[in-house]
RNA sequence: GGGCUCGUAGUGAAGGGGUUAUCACGCCUCCCUGUCACGGAGGAGAUCACCGGUUCAAAUCCGGCCGAGCCCGCCA
């Protein structure tokens, strides 16, 4: 007999049918047994009224392979409008140890029982509402890709073993590679510009590794970026409204497809803003306003601090009805080798959005000169012909259009979009400074 | 790296100098014919994170240590 999935089980009244899953619950009556049975598609109510198959299942607990063959009955006390009658029993994987946490009720997701939940992931992740995660996750990536694939981004992989150099900035893991000093990714940045030169335009959805000693709700030290470069842009409000388009487009589709879901997890409304364009301030002018209405004195900052992020998002929420907002224009002193300055007004063309209060995504436009980036990096005190170096450079000296991109926090969207309180909630299997396992 | 807070059965909580260390869920035994967080009766399960100190007496107060969480710095 084929196996049936719980969700087909109403189109089957009056067959006999062969189901297969994990034992989800038993609710014993006496003389009335009901058990449910879980799989993939959801939950299978059974009557159990033989007292010899109900022995089979004395001793054993939630997470129990089972094979049931039963009549499909239609009754409409039962979940779904119908269950199985004069089931036979097949235990095809006993579970004899009891399991540390109750599957089939809410896990807590509150901050001190963080510990406990990623320590017990291998089971909670069985429990529906914590699956519900994951698989609006998954969608996520699905519609990021549907869209940049719509407009003309090939998708590519890069790796994340590298040979010493990197990016700058953030503190890099250093492994031993076979007698070499080797570093893992922080991001795929110089690889997604050499590819601007073949592509135009181009995205990757990977792990990037950080070792940043940072125990914050948002950091996690292998974190899942969406990387985008764009080749031709005119300028720094194209990359913003492409970042910008991109990112509506797979909020509105995530509430479409899982207002429910989202809704069991208390989500926020979505907020987006009426003409389809993401508000711009400058770090500047989010220091001003930020100061006047707060007076909290921000002094000599070349970022937002994270109070400045969540009232600028409170603020265009309130304001201008969007969940999304750009600050730009850095100051100089943040600018990284790659960065395209404007040097009329001393500000980087670089974008945050932040989303809910968090940044999710940082935007920038990259000097694609080779003299000027020959320059930028002696300047920064970097080896050019380092071989780390060498080979990014030969994509600008052999013609690299004016191009910019982003690095775009999948793990952030996750956890903002759903309404989790830690980026770690919106990982299967977060690593952070003390997490390696599971 | 700096600051703050918290560690009590498997899980979640209460107790803040003297208790047989309390409760809920889970587990075990029994009862229960429409449960769906089923209900009822009984039972097992905790060297109160660890080490030391104060005290007649410490889960409780003090010090250290380990672990965790949150905020800041930094970042996606």
């Amino acid at each position: 007999m084929t196996r049936i999935l719980a969700r087909e089980l109403s189109t089957k009244v009056g067959q006999t049918v062969e189901i297969s899953g994990w034992l989800h619950k038993k609710r014993l009556l006496g003389g009335l047994n009901f058990i449910t049975l879980r799989d993939r598609s959801g939950l299978t109510q059974t009557l159990v009224e033989a007292k010899e198959e109900l022995e089979k299942l004395r001793g054993l607990h939630i997470g129990t392979v089972l094979t049931l063959e039963g009549l499909v009955v239609a009754d409409e006390r039962a979940p779904g409008g119908a269950e199985l009658h004069d089931v036979k029993i097949t235990v095809d994987v006993p579970v004899t140890s009891e399991p540390p946490i109750e599957v089939d009720k809410p896990i807590s997701h509150k901050s001190e029982h963080l510990e406990n939940l990623f320590d017990n992931r291998v089971l909670n992740i069985r429990n529906l509402q914590e699956q519900k995660i994951f698989k609006i996750r998954a969608d996520l990536t699905y519609y990021i890709r549907e869209f940049l694939r719509s407009n003309e981004f090939i998708e590519m992989d890069t790796p994340k073993l590298l040979a010493g150099a990197t990016e700058g900035g953030s503190e890099v893991f250093k492994l031993d590679y076979f007698g070499q000093s080797a570093t893992l990714a922080q991001s795929p940045q110089f690889y997604k510009q050499i590819m601007v030169g073949a592509f135009e335009r181009v995205f990757e959805i990977g792990h990037s590794y950080r070792a940043e000693p940072s125990a914050t709700t948002r950091h996690l030290t292998e974190l899942t970026m969406l990387d985008i470069e764009m080749g031709f842009v005119k300028d720094h409000d194209e990359v913003l409204d492409m970042v910008g388009a991109m990112t509506q487009y797979v909020l509105k589709r995530v509430y479409e497809e899982h207002a429910e879901d989202l809704k069991s997890f208390n989500a926020p409304e979505l907020v987006l803003p009426a003409d389809g364009k993401v508000p711009r301030f400058t770090i500047a002018q989010i220091h001003e306003m930020y100061t006047k209405e707060t007076k909290i004195e921000i002094t000599d900052l070349k970022d937002l601090t994270p109070d400045e992020e969540r009232w600028i998002s409170g603020y265009a929420r309130k304001n201008l009805g969007t969940d999304l907002v750009f600050a730009v224009r850095f100051p100089i002193a943040a600018a990284k080798f790659y960065h395209k300055v404007d040097v009329e007004d001393g500000t980087v063309l670089w974008g945050d959005l932040l989303f809910r209060g968090l940044e999710i995504s940082t935007a920038p436009l990259r000097e694609n000169n080779y003299e000027k980036m020959i320059e930028q990096m002696t300047a920064a005190g970097l080896d050019v012909e380092h071989p780390g170096f060498k080979y990014y450079l030969q994509a600008f000296k052999y013609g690299l259009p004016r191009h910019g991109g982003c690095g775009f926090g999948v793990d952030r969207l996750v956890q903002k979009t759903i309404g989790l309180a830690n980026v770690k909630e919106a990982c299967l299997f977060p690593r952070d400074i003390n997490r390696l396992t599971p």
